[in-house]
DNA sequence: GCTAAAAAGCTAACCGAATTAGCCTCAGGC
DNA sequence: GCCTGAGGCTAATTCGGTTAGCTTTTTAGC
């Protein structure tokens, strides 16, 4: 019986891409492990359990929903960069809902927690586009909270296929991204809220 | 042996009040029916299963929603009503975590899924709220999505702990009312998005 | 009031998924 | 060519959901 050749990142990867297919509460040790051409119990010589690998998925989804955001607004400014930004998240939960989900459902283990610093990353993206806007320094906290409520609202919502079709949802998207920057253009600093 | 005069409905609220204080996905057939005083293949006299009762509570939740906030909007308009509908549904979802999440992962099991009127019933609050701004026709869709968005984001993110205590809460919340209803000021009837 | 039947509870048993224990073997270093 | 440990396996346990089938309460009709 030649091994598997199977690591701890291997598993998770198997694991992330699994959730994106059938779901991230549909995802099973035993369907994980049949994807990767083992027997249950030789999983848990890699992760601890189901709780463990769900916390590196999650993990690695945050991490690259980082990445992502990150490499979108490179190089960009403004509308440009909150347009680019946007869309790159948006495409990322709908390309990997599993994973995604895993991402929302996480909870930092401690302190030292990996999720926490991959968190962070995610806000500093999205921070640093804020920053374009030049908004009063008492309201960033505040418009980055709107900008990551509405974004993870509009993106799960579609994800979970709780927008009708009578209108074309890349059209709402489009009009969200309008409305979000020019409402930050009037809170350039000095004006109120 | 006494009766315990269980029936769908009380099932159905002491899971739904069950759901809240645990969590929805750690909601049990075995703990709710601890918590009813009874063993649990008796639940199966009153629902069909696990499934059936997320989906009772997610029908009760979704109506409950929309009871919340058909009552704020009443006889109210513009700012104030917008204010007051999404305060009622941010209360709810902090008060009812676990109900709110069923929700939410609910589908419809078919065309005659009392979901489906629920869900509607709310959309149509929100949907009203919004025809007091005026907006152009073809633009009221894309506010609706972009207002189940923002609140649907906020309040779970709230709800799930994901935002860090450096700035108040309620001041971020009353500060997304505020740039929701400038910026719909902005789109009255004529002006493009 | 008596009785039949439906409703609502119970126990026992089954099933599937996670997990644990303990064995066996392949891969690589001496 | 052995020795060791990592990585796989089978077997067994546990737990939660579910089903089967029995018993008893309630209720309707007489």
């Amino acid at each position: 019986m030649p091994r598997a050749g199977l690591t701890p990142a291997a598993v998770t990867a198997a694991g992330a891409a699994l959730a994106d297919e059938v779901g991230f509460d549909q995802l099973s040790m035993g369907l994980l492990a049949e994807r990767l051409g083992v027997r249950t119990p030789s999983l848990y010589k890699h992760v601890a359990g189901q709780a463990d690998l769900a916390h590196r998925i999650a993990v690695l989804a945050v991490n690259e929903v980082a990445d992502a955001i990150r490499d979108a607004i490179q190089g960009r400014a403004g509308r440009d960069a909150l347009a680019a930004g946007a869309q790159a998240m948006r495409r990322y939960v709908l390309d990997h809902p599993g994973r995604y989900a895993a991402g929302n459902a996480a909870r930092p283990n401690g302190p030292d927690d990996p999720l926490v610093p991959a968190v962070e990353r995610v806000l500093a993206s999205w921070a640093a586009m804020l920053h374009g806007y030049r908004l009063a320094p008492d309201q960033e906290i505040h418009a980055l909270r709107m900008l990551r409520s509405n974004l993870h609202g509009f993106a799960t919502l579609e994800a979970g296929g709780n927008f009708q079709f009578d209108a074309d949802v890349d059209d709402s998207f489009t009009w969200m991204i309008d409305f979000l920057d020019q409402g930050l253009e009037k809170h350039v600093e000095g004006r109120s809220g």
